[in-house]
DNA sequence: GGCCACGACTAAACCGGTTCAAAGCACGAT
DNA sequence: ATCGTGCTTTGAACCGGTTTAGTCGTGGCC
């Protein structure tokens, strides 16, 4: 038999048979299946190999044969250098590595872009996306070759499993919680409503066409707590920002904190974007909560560490990513949706307003 | 011809090729080489790829013919999970993923384990060890497989780039600010110097045996800048702690400052344990800097936002990230060393002695 | 002594493409 | 009419293994 075994000077399996004058096919066994040979043989074998300078299987090939990759994607909607910037992002990316180290696979992180994800999707096994957007074109890729995946916070698709959380009742719970402390002038601070980069003061209409899942819900869940308390909703201002950097918070609430009459709550849609906004409170002179309460959303650590600690509501990032890895080891509850609790953290940045 | 285009009922480039009585060469061109076929046949085949449910070559099976990845691997000596509890990993994390996303690669987690990495390392085309160990063996597999690599903080290797900072520059850096401010009494809350777990205080013959290149070059950097301030370093306590949580750096500050006499200034390898330091003189009462200064290393985010705001050792997290990526880029350069800049941020965490 | 089970090993198909040298062909130049 | 030229398209090798269905020889059992 002629196997070929010196294909160009690379050391292949098939070097390493025909050195010995034994099949591929026990070669292979040898590493893969070892109670297959003889002792003395499979140790023939690998003796061979590691004289040959053979590295054992190439795990390329290994994989296309066998059809499993053992590693999970991740797909993420923003350049995925800007999930390194969000804590909540962070929190979430932990979560799906615990799992991951734990069931030995590795983690592909694969950047958005329209065809970017797509032509590197099928190194994977499964995928994970972290995006909260219109995303039925983007992942179309990934339908097409019938790969497993999970949709997290973002829309619920048909053949996928999903992963979220009620971010209306959190947005009510934390609402409610300054309206019942006796605020009426509150005012919103919003992650982008719809994905055109765009940046001021939103209107009704822009509510209303509002694409992004968890701003579109955490925002209804604003004004229904507004309107049940009997306020009206349209004067409610809302500031929506591209919230990457602190920065955008800062400029969002220096907004809101130059309208006469002030807000005496401000609503943040996001941790980041509170923080900024203390960081506004300060440049105006104002206290917190003595003058301005606010309140978070999503509880990072950082929120815990704020002076005054922020007041916010918290949602479990890390198991979500745990979740969402975990449903697709699980391909029979893949289609599953799971919504997973909130919960308001009542910590320092709010309180009564100042006539209170 | 016979390319038997039905295999098992799953539709491959040989169905479409099949179904046009055309060569697979020809369909693999109509995607990969546009502009090697005729408009017409190449919508011909697009066309009847679509109608048949192709979704266009497999990327593995293209990914075997090539022999290239489009993936950049990140080994961890840590669980990966635990990359994602500390800040300044995050940091690098979002350097190499600039990269990545800037040349459209794939960044691969894998989890540390002496096997885990070994087993799923060829899925990528290069690799960054971002571990700061003897490592050799773990990197066993990776050297074998001729895979380029760069080691980050680590050893220094033959095959492999390197890129680092000035460990001992830094530390002096530090040592020295405090003793220019007149500080006598100093401790040291150290990262871990050998693999072994242990916490304590530790020895002169730990401090000889310390086997984690940074945590030694920190701890010399220190003693040189305490030598040279004519003190001795058998009189500066170093507690060894493992820094996940910021409680380590309670717990080990906790100790020192339950030292008589009391340090006046805290050294800390890392800001996570300089900011549990903060907790540790807060839990005893002590004001900083006015009982007690705190210097920590690395500069992460939270370091510029803690009360008081934290002096600490900078170093360029993100650009060791890109850089390390960009080396893996140019082959040429890999074995290259490149050292980066480390630069000393005073705040509000240190001043003089109280006596002073 | 015959039959069968069993362990060790192999042949060949298969995974799903990419690529290169060469063939076929139309067309313009000589 | 002949010869090159350039564009399409193809055949076949190649990437580096895994796996299934055997083959072959041997020892145990009746």
């Amino acid at each position: 038999m002629q196997t070929d075994g010196r294909r160009g000077g690379r050391v292949t399996l098939a070097t390493v048979a025909d050195a010995l004058g034994v099949s591929r096919a026990t070669v292979s066994n040898a590493y893969n299946h070892p109670e297959r040979l003889s002792a003395a043989l499979r140790d023939r074998v690998l003796t061979t190999a590691r004289e040959l300078g053979y590295a054992g299987p190439h795990p390329l090939a290994a994989t296309l044969s066998r059809g499993r990759v053992n590693a999970l994607g991740l797909v993420y909607d923003d350049p995925m250098s800007f999930a390194f910037r969000d804590p909540a992002a962070v929190l979430f990316l932990q979560g799906v590595s615990e799992v991951c180290e734990h069931e030995d696979l590795a983690l592909v992180l694969i950047s958005g872009g329209p065809e970017g994800a797509v032509a590197r999707v099928a190194l994977v096994d499964a995928v994970i996306c972290y995006c909260d957007v219109p995303i039925e074109g983007k992942l179309a890729a990934i339908v097409d070759r019938g790969l497993p995946f999970v949709v997290v916070d973002g829309p619920r698709l048909p053949s996928a499993g999903h992963v979220g959380i009620d971010d209306r009742r959190g947005a009510a719970t934390a609402a409610r919680h300054l309206l019942d402390l006796g605020h009426t002038r509150l005012g919103v601070l919003a992650m982008p409503l719809v994905d055109d980069g765009w940046e001021g003061t939103v209107d009704e209409d822009r509510q209303d066409r509002a694409r992004y899942r968890a701003s579109r819900e955490r925002l209804i869940g604003y004004r229904e707590a507004v309107e049940a308390a009997g306020h009206r909703w349209s004067a409610v201002p809302v500031e929506e920002r591209v919230p990457y950097g602190r920065d955008a918070g800062r400029r969002a609430a220096a907004a809101l904190l130059a309208r006469r009459p002030r807000p005496t709550a401000l609503l943040a849609m996001s941790d980041e974007l509170a923080l900024g906004a203390m960081a506004a409170a300060a440049d105006a002179g104002l206290a917190v909560p003595g003058d301005v309460s606010i309140v978070g959303f999503d509880d990072i650590p950082a929120a815990a560490d704020a002076h005054p600690a922020l007041t916010t509501v918290r949602q479990p990032h890390r198991e979500k990513g745990r979740l969402a890895a975990e449903l697709l080891l699980r391909p029979s509850t893949t289609a599953d949706e799971h919504r997973l609790p909130v919960e308001l953290v009542v910590r320092a940045s709010s309180g009564p307003p100042p006539w209170r």
